[in-house]
DNA sequence: TGTACATCAGTGAACGCGCGTTCACTGATGTAC
DNA sequence: TGTACATCAGTGAACGCGCGTTCACTGATGTAC
């Protein structure tokens, strides 16, 4: 590969697998440093690639917001789906891992929900819609993944997700505020891990 | 008042005037767009000001930022402690105002914490350490104002704010998802402001 | 299989724009006498 | 109370910078024969 020109043009397969490396660089910065926190050249550059080339695989970096949003639902879904080392069922599990200091510390490769939450309403509209679809999506995947957050569906009427709502507006609204705090008040930060993990796991500790 | 020239030296009670409405103006635009997605020009002109003056009155938009969300937080917590129009003790009321479609779709006069949640671990440390004394405030008056939120503070331990912290990021992650999806999604952002009052006042209905 | 050529993924300079910030200037305010 | 002058809040042009986006160009890929 000893090159002394550069390389121009490479073959399909590897535009494809360039253009995955663009969206998978930008879900984790986005989730690090927010939409408007990275740069287009950035991103390409973290892809290993020169910002030229970006408009050949998008329309615009809004595009690429909500593509990298996606992905980045698909990747917690699918973690939590597929249940990588969590045992069937346990909630509390679930919410330790959630709830941890690791979680909170590393926002490249957490929760897509809590790192976005409160900048999706300026977003583009594709950006919101990917959002939506993805705490729906993520909603009903904790039902079932987890049988105790089903609500009373006997009677005929659509389903009650009221419990899955609360725990992932109550994990979610944690996870953002011990981020909020840890930098400048980490005992308070700590607390506030830890008081959700007392409060959300009550009564649910049996597998 | 009919003067042809620009007004160019006011009295120092019309400049501290002057300097609160830029705080004011920053508090309800910061909230409504983000910090970054409002200029230092428009805060000014919405103060009724030219944006040159800006610096004379504060060292940067970061200290602006900082002062705004300060301001945003008295508000709020002005307004529960001293409970316009609230039962003393009604959490259940206090729930369906704060989880209510108007407060889902006034972002720019409503809660800070929900408002900024995720933007703050990417703001100056100023900011964040405005906005970790805001949360750590509003806890301490949810408690006072409810007693039904104070934990078991019986044996010397300090006292347990699990319920309130739980009852804070449930409010906070609901209205923010609610927020995200309202746009794309109505139905989905109602389902979840409804399922959350309805989780959240069970047993807490009497006054 | 080999050759000639069109395609097109990627490069890097350049564009226009808005932003935070600076600065020379203005003239009413506020003070010294 | 009246006058002379220093102060300083506010103005508006200008700065430098980074951003999203465009574009002429390159040369290996992929195809037609």
């Amino acid at each position: 590969m000893h090159q002394w020109g550069p390389q121009v043009k490479v073959t399909r397969e590897q535009a494809a697998a360039n253009r995955a490396a663009i969206v998978k660089a930008a879900a984790r910065l986005f989730r690090e440093r927010g939409f408007d926190g990275v740069g287009v050249a950035e991103i390409m550059k973290a892809a290993g690639l020169t910002h030229g080339g970006f408009y050949g695989h998008f329309a615009s970096k809004d595009a690429l917001a909500a593509e990298a949003c996606g992905v980045a639902f698909k990747d917690m879904v699918d973690r939590l789906a597929g249940g990588r080392g969590l045992a069937k069922g346990d909630l509390a599990q679930y919410v330790d891992g959630y709830l941890s200091e690791t979680h909170r510390d590393r926002r490249d490769i957490g929760c897509p929900i809590a790192a976005f939450a409160s900048d999706i309403p300026r977003q583009d509209v594709g950006v919101q819609a990917e959002y939506a679809q993805g705490i729906d999506h993520f909603a009903d995947t904790l039902i079932g993944r987890f049988p105790s957050l089903a609500g009373n569906d006997g009677d005929g009427r659509a389903p009650d997700r009221g419990k899955a709502l609360l725990m992932m507006s109550a994990l979610v609204g944690g996870l953002a505020l011990a981020r909020a705090a840890a930098a400048t008040d980490p005992e308070l930060s700590n607390e506030i891990l830890s008081s959700l993990k007392a409060e959300l796991t009550r009564g649910d500790t049996a597998g």
